[in-house]
DNA sequence: TATGAATGAGTATTCATTCAT
DNA sequence: GATGAATGAATACTCATTCAT
């Protein structure tokens, strides 16, 4: 059966990739070597480049998967506990967001500054582009969209995630200038304002 | 004469900063190395160990300096043209740190999300404490001081640079979600909103 | 049927030599790797062994038939233009190979000095054979064969081809010590002298 | 001393050439690794690029020192015998190296076709050069000098000189037609001929 | 026969760091 | 202090060859 190779391919791709990720985790990028992740995904180094072009090609692949299921529990964690108050979705969203790079700081720390970008620079897969789609809906029903055009406010939800993004790595990887926590009021104000 | 000296050796430190400088934005850090550094700086390889414990410590120094000239700089050019509105000042000064940035895309993209460190992380140099001195001064002047703790002033603030400085590298860097000039408003929107 | 087989074999080995030759004069043969020969001839790399044993086994049939191809094309142009003075039949000969590589610079480069061997190192097809043969019936009837031995005349000839073989790499390769058509004059004017 | 530091280096150089020299000739140009040329010298692997850009700037340099050892040797053999016949006097030279290569097989076998180059091709070192003045005095005080210009004169020198190279390599290397020595006579015989 | 995924030994090259001068 | 030759560990990447399908 021929789907049974493609399988196979796709599982050492897979395990790779979490080969990866484990060890960029454990000791960052630059002091993992291709030796290592090829090493604990139990195939040859050779291997490696059948799948990858370079470190850079896995991690970056590596990031849009992270990204996309950020994303893709967020959304569904506001789908779960949606209320009638848009800003107040649009806070439940990055509530989400945030608290699941509390569960997994070294993610944030590998992602660094790169996350959101799979909403703007790749191909979107059929996962993101359904979320994308629901949140398109999403605006285009607030109240936003009475004094906004759809690009200011893809504009306006963009710094907002930048700055979400921005402050999350601060406040959760080094704690400055506060933990997280303490950093949500001040956060979800301006959101507030923002949108109010 | 001991001066004398010292002075000299101060010479070769920053010759050394001005070449690496130079090499980081060419080329990339990643991709200078401390033979290039030496060779431009026109000193042998041995004599940078006798100023930098290694790349990365001569590189913190520089995000140091360019982030303290910029604030300077920034400093300087809202009090040339303070008004009397707090907000505007905000707006000003901001607007300054970003217009730096527009013209020196390149410290940009070295400095990457590190900038606003030095307000926080470093010890604070007589010259950076001057300009922390007077900020604080125009905060707690400020109408905002009426209704926040310094506390809350300072997470504030620190939001809006965080914010400032990430969409800064999108925009200028990468031009996403558009150019610089086009997110101002955006940008400045929220600021006013929020400190409004 | 079998011949049908056959021939698809035999088109599948040309079609691996037809690649072969192609990438190794576009990129030299160390630069080659089979990879990229079994990717232009459309077949598998794993086909390629079914055919050659190696790189070197390859290049070594593409030599032989290149070699084999240039003296066919060069006794058939004596032929045609065949005088009764043996020594200019002999310049005829060699101005024929001269030019064949003036009009394939690449196959030259690629051959280097492994021309003439098909002559004396290979068995011989029936093609190389009935060359071999008349140029020997050739040389039997000229003026040398009554000052000669067979021996000594197949040697001169041998030493008139390395000769030719070498200043022809020189000269049309890198135009050293002068292109090939300036150093013709010298070339037939030994020939001249070490048969007449 | 300044000069101590200068020989060191020079003798490690020559280590490098020494012992890359041994492998070539060992085990081929393609089969040795810089590895293992680094640990016959005795001097780390990245010694080996203080000294050499790569492999093959290494065997460029092997060359030219063989090439111009050959020649000098064969220039002072000629001095020493020398006759008042100038055709004679050549025949001597190629005797000469001829002799070399027959003493030296597995020189031959790496220079392959790269002998006489650095006649024409390099700056001339002090030595070359003088070998070269004094060939071209020869040259002009020869009998040759009366029917042909300087430019005919080097020609078929150069013509004679690839001749007896290529023709070396075949009958050294390869024993094809026939040994050197059986090969001379042929060779001697074409070369006074050609001059005479 | 034909395929092409998998292998892993092999190699070139870089570069931070040391230390004798 | 200053030099720069020497080091050698570290690492990315290639490619001929095999073999299960």
């Amino acid at each position: 059966m021929a789907g049974k190779l493609e399988q196979q391919k796709q599982e050492k791709k897979q395990n790779l990739l979490t080969a990866a990720l484990e060890l960029f985790m454990e000791n960052g990028v630059a002091k993992t070597s291709i030796d290592q992740i090829a090493g604990r995904a139990q195939v040859a180094k050779g291997t490696f480049y059948l799948y990858f072009h370079d470190k850079e090609d896995l991690l970056q692949e590596l990031i849009y998967r992270i990204s996309c299921h950020v994303l893709d529990e967020a959304y569904r964690a506001v789908d779960s506990r949606r209320t009638d108050d848009f800003i107040e979705n649009v806070i439940l969203f990055a509530d989400a967001i945030i608290e699941y790079f509390k569960r997994n700081r070294l993610q944030l720390r590998l992602i660094e500054r790169n996350f959101s970008w799979p909403l703007v620079t790749r191909q979107m897969s059929a996962r993101t582009d359904a979320i994308w789609q629901a949140l398109i809906r999403d605006l285009q029903a607030s109240p936003l969209a009475r004094t906004h055009t759809g690009d200011e406010m893809f504009k306006l939800i963009f710094v907002i995630v930048e700055m979400c993004g921005s402050v999350c790595y601060s406040s959760i990887i080094e704690e400055k200038p506060d933990t997280i926590d303490n950093m949500k009021p001040v956060l979800y104000g301006i959101i507030r304002r923002a949108l109010g």
